[in-house]
This record gives C-alpha cells, structure tokens and sequence, in this order.
DNA sequence: TGTATGCGTTATGTATACAATAGCGGGGAG
DNA sequence: CTCCCCGCTATTGTATACATAACGCATACA
C-alpha cells in the first residue's frame, strides 16, 4: 500500500471516527445501513484496525448499533428518541446550571458566558437575521451551553451531557439553514436567548431551583420546536439529526 | 501460541472488557495506575486487538482515561465525583419515572415491580437482616431499577441510565458486605423501599411530577448515605465504588 | 556533583495476514 | 416448478508483525 497517504498530524483512529461521524450525520450513511468495514478503508484512509476503534466508539457514543451475527449498522431513531435526547439533555443541563447556582461561581467564571450573550444578543439584532449570523448564531449557542456545562465543575456530569448531545446538537460539515425558515427560527432563537438571560442570573444570584427550572424549560422549547418544525415541514435544516429518523418506508 | 485456551462460546473482546472491568472495580488495578496492553494480555487471555478494543470502550464507559502520550489508566474519582454520579443517575431515574408516568403503563408492565418489591420486603422483614438476604438484596434492586427504567419507553434515556450507572451501582463479583454495617444499611434500605414503592403508586396514577421528585429523593438519601459511610468510615463495603477514588497519598 | 544528551529498551499505534462464520446462490431432487 | 441442501464467497473477529515514539538510564561534560 504505497499509495496510502497518512497524515501523521492526528491519529488515524481519530480521523476514522471523524470521518465516520460526518458520514452518519450528514447522511451518506443511511439509518439502518450495515458499514462495511472495507469501505470504510476506502473512505476514511485509515487502516481495519483504527476503523474498527472509530467504530466501537461511535457504538458506544450511540450513533452505531452492533449487529448481532457482526458488524455494526447506522441507528436508527424515531422522532420520540429525537425529542426524548432533547429533553433528556435538558434535564441534565438544569442539574448542571444547578450544581453550578449551589456550588457558586466566580464573576470571572462567568465572564465569558457574558460575552456569549452579548455576540447572539448582536446576531439576533439583525430583523431578519442573515444566514452567515444565522451559523454563526449555532457556534456560539454551542459554546454557551459548553460552558453553562463546565460550570457545573462536576466531571461525571460534564461527560454525561456531552454524550447526550449527539442527536440534539448534531452538527454536520454539511449543514445548511434554509432561508425560507429564518424569520420563524430567529423567533426561537430569541425566546430561547431569553432563557440563557435567566439561566446566568440565577446561577448568579445563587437560585439553584430557578436555574433548573430555565434550562428544562428551555429543553421543552426546543422540543415543541421540533414538533413544529416536522409537523409542518419547515426549516428542518434546523436540525441535522433529522436525518437519522427512521422513514416509513424502512 | 499454541499454549493459549480460547473459549469461543463468548468474543474475545467481551471476555477481556469484562475480566477488566472486574480488575478495576475489584481494585487489581489501582486508580491513576496505568494499563498495560502487555500485561492486560496475559491476564484476560485474549490477544492484542480485542484488547485493545475492551480499552477503548472501556474509556468510553468512564472506567479509563486516555493519557496523551499513549495508553490508559484507571480513572481516579473523587468523593465528590461519586456523590454526583449518585445525583446524576436519581435525576435521570426521575426522567425516566415521569416519562412512564405521563405515558402510562399497563398492569402487566408493572406486574414484575411489585414481585420485585414484594420479594424485598420479604427480605427486609428479618431483623437483623442476614448477609445473604443482603446480597440478595443488591440484585433485587438493581433489578427493581433496570425495570423502572425500561418502563420509560424510552430508548435514549435507558441508554444513558445504563451509563450512569458504572458508578452508584458497580458490583464488582468480589462484593462483600461487613456484618457490623448490617443494621444500619437495613434502616436505609427500609426508607428506600419506601420510595419504591411511591414511585410506583405515583406511575399507576399517572402522577409524573410525584414520580419524578421521589427518584431524586432516593438519590439524595443515597447522597446522605455515602457521605455518613464515608465520615463515619462505617459500611464502606456498601459502595464498591469508593475503590475508586483517589486517596490523598496520590 | 549536577545536568544534559544520546542511546537502548519497551510499549503503543498501525497494518496486514489468517481464521471462522454467516449469507447467498446454484444445483439437484422430489 | 419448488424447496432444500451444499458449497462458495465475502466480511467480520482475531492474531501477530512492524514502525514509531516515549521513557529511562547511563555517561560525559560543565
């Protein structure tokens, strides 16, 4: 195999699973799909053996299912597991912004969760809100709910949430927001900038039941807000891991 | 290698994930110590590669940490690490309660609950309790709990129960319970009968919100408990977990 | 004597060879 | 014509060989 290209920079078991990752989400791979492992080769460059690490960790992170005889399979969810990752998430986060409220957080830990809220309140300022803001919108509500989770100081639950965010916050290479369902997501998005408004001054204000109470709250927004979105088949660029739900057909 | 006994009824790599597992919940290997692929290797009797692949889930699993310039070690947890993995799991079994609770179940789902629940307050009825009845104790309720779990329908959050558990719940075959810790780990195991037994009232009646709130107070009893074994120094047997986390000579 | 550098050993990351099994297709018999 | 069985092929599970990087020790120089 002298044609192989490594790149030495990044192991190539973490290329694999990155690789693998991008392919599920964006929907090269279909749910319910056997990966082959050779294929898999091809595709990612990496030899069998790191593509069968990324593989067991992408089974473990969920995203795979092992198939019994061998092998494994792209998972598919129905939309209940969508909204239930959702409010799963949400319940995890409340018991992080509340561990955080109780446990009490310097102004400078909080700091750069201000300016998070500053940036999208300036994103969201635009009436209608550009595209370009509109991604730029999706790094930075990643980044403040990154650290609302870090703030918590509470490594088990840091990992937990973390691994409960692949469906909700799915994010491919891909991802594209349809225009024609921006003002209605710009909506959203203010309503739940308003939440992360409460979620802060909470935590500041050391009320740990208030702090919970906001990012369930938030949790169920996003949940009607799937609803919405699949009922009337609008922006569901929204969210990527739409395209891991289990069509009738299969 | 001609030397070697492969048994084929179960993979190599379950066979060494689980052996490993065992290792480190039974305190073979030390927290912060660092996992030999050699070592590992002769102990579990499988080769290299299913090795390998049992450490990798096993760190997805929370029981390893990767090191940066190679391998794995055990995780070392501090005392506070479990008192949230405690919290953690009660927050989720409460998501779990409510969600079967707001959408019902039928008599029969709930019919192996109240064997099971029978079958504890058979055992707790002997005072002072035996270390059989204990032993049996354990399984019963973690059975009671696995099947509170999968009432809630819900495939993400069973998922992520399943991993919170490693810690509150680990049972490690080396388990034994001290005589002496006897009398009040019974005290304790009567309040949560108690709550099991809410719980499961609240769920007939469709009673989310009670379902929830009950499965937090178990983990904050379970909280209280840990705090008391480990200022009291009493009963650390209950918690096989306290093997993991790291002493202050580290 | 202490520190730095270089070499050697060892362990991990990667690749590939081998083995076993499951699925599929063809052929034969009823 | 259909159904069952046998064998083949393709893919996964396992083992091992190879390469590379890190750690430690020893030696030499300051």
């Amino acid at each position: 195999m002298a044609e192989r290209e490594v790149d030495r920079s990044v192991s190539q078991t973490v290329k694999a699973q990155l690789a693998l990752r991008d392919q599920i989400l964006s929907g090269s791979l279909r749910p319910g799909e056997r990966i082959s492992e050779l294929q898999a080769v091809e595709t990612t460059g990496a030899s069998r053996t790191p593509v069968r690490m990324a593989l067991v960790r992408l089974e473990e992170e969920g995203l795979l299912e092992a198939i019994p005889s061998g092998g494994f399979m792209v998972k598919a969810f129905s939309e209940r597991d969508i909204s239930d990752s959702i409010e799963l998430r949400g319940t995890l986060e409340g018991l992080a912004a509340r561990f955080a409220a109780e446990r009490g957080v310097s102004a400078r830990e909080l700091e750069p969760l201000k300016e998070c809220l500053g940036a999208i309140d300036e994103l969201l300022r635009q009436v209608p809100i550009s595209i370009e803001a509109f991604s730029s919108y999706v790094a930075l509500n990643a980044r403040f709910h990154a650290l609302l989770t870090e703030l918590s100081r509470s490594p088990p639950v840091i990992r937990q949430i973390d691994r409960a965010s692949a469906l909700p916050f799915a994010s491919p290479s891909g991802f594209v927001m349809a225009q024609s369902a921006l003002p209605e997501a710009q909506q959203i998005l203010i309503i739940g900038q308003e939440h992360h408004r409460v979620v802060i001054d909470a935590i500041e204000n050391r009320e740990g039941a208030r702090a919970e109470a906001v990012m369930r709250e938030h949790a169920r927004l996003a949940v009607r807000n799937l609803r919405l979105a699949l009922r009337n088949r609008t922006h569901l660029d929204l969210l990527p891991a739409l395209a891991l739900i289990k069509t009738a057909t299969d």
